[in-house]
DNA sequence: CACGAAGTGTCGGGCAGCTGACAGAAGGGG
DNA sequence: CCCCTTCTGTCAGCTGCCCGACACTTCGTG
């Protein structure tokens, strides 16, 4: 079924027992983590078209993460025995969710390869460019990336201040500009070069 | 089909064209990522019974990560075209893969969301605990973890000498012993402590 | 339009973890 | 049995990143 949610509202919390899968109708939301303290990670940024919420779907477990529109949003919601139901009828459902998983599975294994291996300004030249192709819109400043420093960082696992800082630089070496809300990538090249491994 | 893998032959290369499902009928697998300069990330341990390679076979695209077969290791492995033909006589499959997939993307996430957020020793006590469990055999001197410092290392994305640092710390408070190419865990408990957000 | 909230820009001080280096112990293969 | 390789244990710098703090700007809202 489809139901409107306003920005900001959570769709579900990390350690929740859900067990719906979403999709995207219209809006953004977006897949984190935290821990006691409110740290937290931002896992990824979904938008139409995307579907989550896969995990708890399959095996019935906890919320590994937690989803919260950022923006007011459209979602379809299908909880997990309707689901297999349909299953039943429609086998190929399961390759679509197949498809979606193995895409799943390299955004994270791309995370965590990251975390591992790059430092944080390759990191987060990296995740600009990811982010520029997902969700990116062309503007006259460059690619309008619209996402605060503070959930840069929460993005990258680092603080807000070292974000700052390596913004700073790009900005005046032109690499890219910065707004209030939002960063505007004009050299993409240059940042790729930064993400060599 | 099955062949048997040498101790340390490598299954199938990061980047590589692979499309195979291998699943481990005997054996060891270990799944790691490197980068060009030679530092490595190790995402899981695998062992019998255990599944990989799927997100290549999902999506034919290149392969995310090393698979190199850690002991003598005997692998059952079907081709993408093959398994998808297998797919349509039997659907049931695919609920046997989308479970796999489950699992993968929790472990996963969950590295991605402990690089992030925990510290050093930290994610070292709560991949001992893990692995542990995984893979662990129990012996008069505590659970034995067959790895060297150099891979736990590996596995948290540090060096070998913090790893080091920290278990020397932890035998001398008796909740590790350490052998050559061997971690004793003796106070599962007081390893738990350490890992609480 | 005034006020509070949220975001940016910037600074020092401190420390966790890295680099490089080296010595000793434990296998393993010829 | 001996040599070579692998692994452990340890130390002394160095540095990347964190923490806390504060001023300034922009935006939304009553």
């Amino acid at each position: 079924m489809q139901r409107p949610y306003r920005s900001g509202e959570i769709i579900f919390s990390q350690g929740d027992a859900g067990d719906a899968l979403h999709g995207i109708v219209r809006g953004k939301v977006r897949i984190s983590a935290g821990d006691a303290d409110g740290r937290e990670v931002f896992f990824n940024i979904l938008g139409a078209g995307d579907t989550f919420g896969e995990i708890a779907l399959l095996d019935g477990g906890a919320r590994t993460a937690t989803a919260t529109a950022m923006v007011a949003s459209e979602l379809l919601s299908i909880a997990r025995a309707a689901f297999f139901a349909t299953l039943e009828r429609e086998p190929r459902l399961a390759l679509e969710l197949l498809r979606l998983c193995g895409e799943r599975l390299r955004w994270t294994s791309g995370l965590a390869e990251d975390a591992a291996l790059l430092e944080a300004p390759a990191r987060l030249a990296r995740r600009l460019l990811l982010l520029g192709e997902a969700h990116g819109e062309p503007d006259a400043r460059g690619i309008v990336l619209r996402l605060s420093q503070e959930d840069l960082a929460s993005f990258l696992g680092v603080t807000r201040q070292l974000v700052n800082q390596y913004l700073q630089e790009w900005k005046q070496r032109g690499w890219v500009d910065l707004g209030r809300g939002a960063v505007f990538i004009r050299d993409k090249t240059a940042l790729e070069r930064l993400t060599a491994r």
